[in-house]
DNA sequence: AAACAAACCTGTGCGC
DNA sequence: TGCGCACAGGTTTGTT
């Protein structure tokens, strides 16, 4: 579900919410949430802790403590966080609750459906062995920088389907199925292109296009789609979801040429959507 | 090396 | 109204 901006709209909302504060309490429902370690683990390590960062790479939430650990959340397909007053009713899928000392007291809800998102409290001096990909990590595009020619050097590097590349976190970390088919599609390149044959010219549009589309969508809050799954931690939805030109949109006009309409193709299981006569 | 299918889960929307 | 199927924003693993 989240993408980029959407894990960002949610930082934003941590970092606003819940740094400086003390974790007094917290309850783990669902042991598949923190399979990575163990209830144990997690409630030991947030307990009496205190939230001192909200940091983001990629799709994964960072958050520092006091006591020289670290906080990672994922989202994966279906996961939310929200601040909520103490004692409210929680929503179905409330699988992890941290309960945040001050005034009012509050807590923030780990909620998650499908549960193949994530919560775990790991030693960031062992990073690369607790939460190997964190590591193993490409380049944030917002939280690195990605100058044209570091992304002209990844789509060099090697021969791979343009789609398939921009979704590898470990080129470039942050995009997923949505920002991938609108980026390619403003930049009028189609999503089978070999990434080491794109030219020049269509690197710097494709350049330009995801670091477009990545400011634009976090200036939206993201995009929350049909299902309203996607909130931020205050309950809101995004509204970049009415700036899609291509996702979401087959059999519907071209918005840029107003001519073809927007083919759906399956690629790895994956939605992908584009026009036929923008996209070369 | 690259591409794909399947797996992990639950909910929703659609056709019949 | 009910049922079965397809599909969903992510990532990993195993197989061609």
């Amino acid at each position: 579900m989240p993408e980029l901006p959407e894990v960002e709209t949610v930082r934003r909302g941590l970092e606003a919410q819940v740094v400086g504060r003390r974790i007094t309490k917290v309850e783990v429902g669902r042991e598949r949430t923190v399979r990575r370690t163990s209830a144990r683990s997690v409630i030991d390590g947030l307990t009496g802790a205190t939230i001192t960062a909200v940091n983001r790479r990629g799709k994964y939430l960072l958050c520092p403590l006091d006591s020289g650990d670290e906080l990672m959340m994922h989202l994966r397909m279906s996961g939310r966080l929200l601040v909520a007053p103490a004692g409210a009713e929680r929503p179905p899928h409330t699988h992890v609750v941290m309960h945040l000392a001050g005034k009012p007291a509050e807590e923030l809800w780990f909620v998650d459906p499908r549960t193949f998102g994530e919560v775990v409290v790991f030693d960031p001096r062992n990073v690369a062995v607790e939460i190997p990909e964190v590591a193993k990590m490409g380049v944030d595009p917002i939280a690195d920088g990605l100058t044209r020619k570091q992304f002209s050097e990844l789509l060099r590097r090697r021969a791979r389907q343009i789609k398939a590349l921009l979704l590898d976190q470990h080129v470039v970390a942050g995009i997923g199925n949505i920002y991938c088919d609108e980026a390619l599609h403003l930049a009028g390149v189609r999503w089978d292109r070999r990434s080491n044959e794109v030219t020049p010219r269509e690197t710097t549009k494709l350049h330009t296009a995801i670091m477009r589309v990545l400011g634009e969508a976090i200036e939206a809050g993201g995009s929350t789609l049909a299902d309203t799954q996607y909130v931020g931690v205050d309950g809101a939805g995004g509204w970049f979801q009415l700036h899609h030109r291509v996702y979401d949109r087959a059999g519907q006009r071209c918005l840029t040429c107003r001519k073809a309409n927007i083919v759906r193709v399956a690629v790895a299981g994956r939605g992908t959507h584009f026009c036929p006569r923008c996209q070369h």
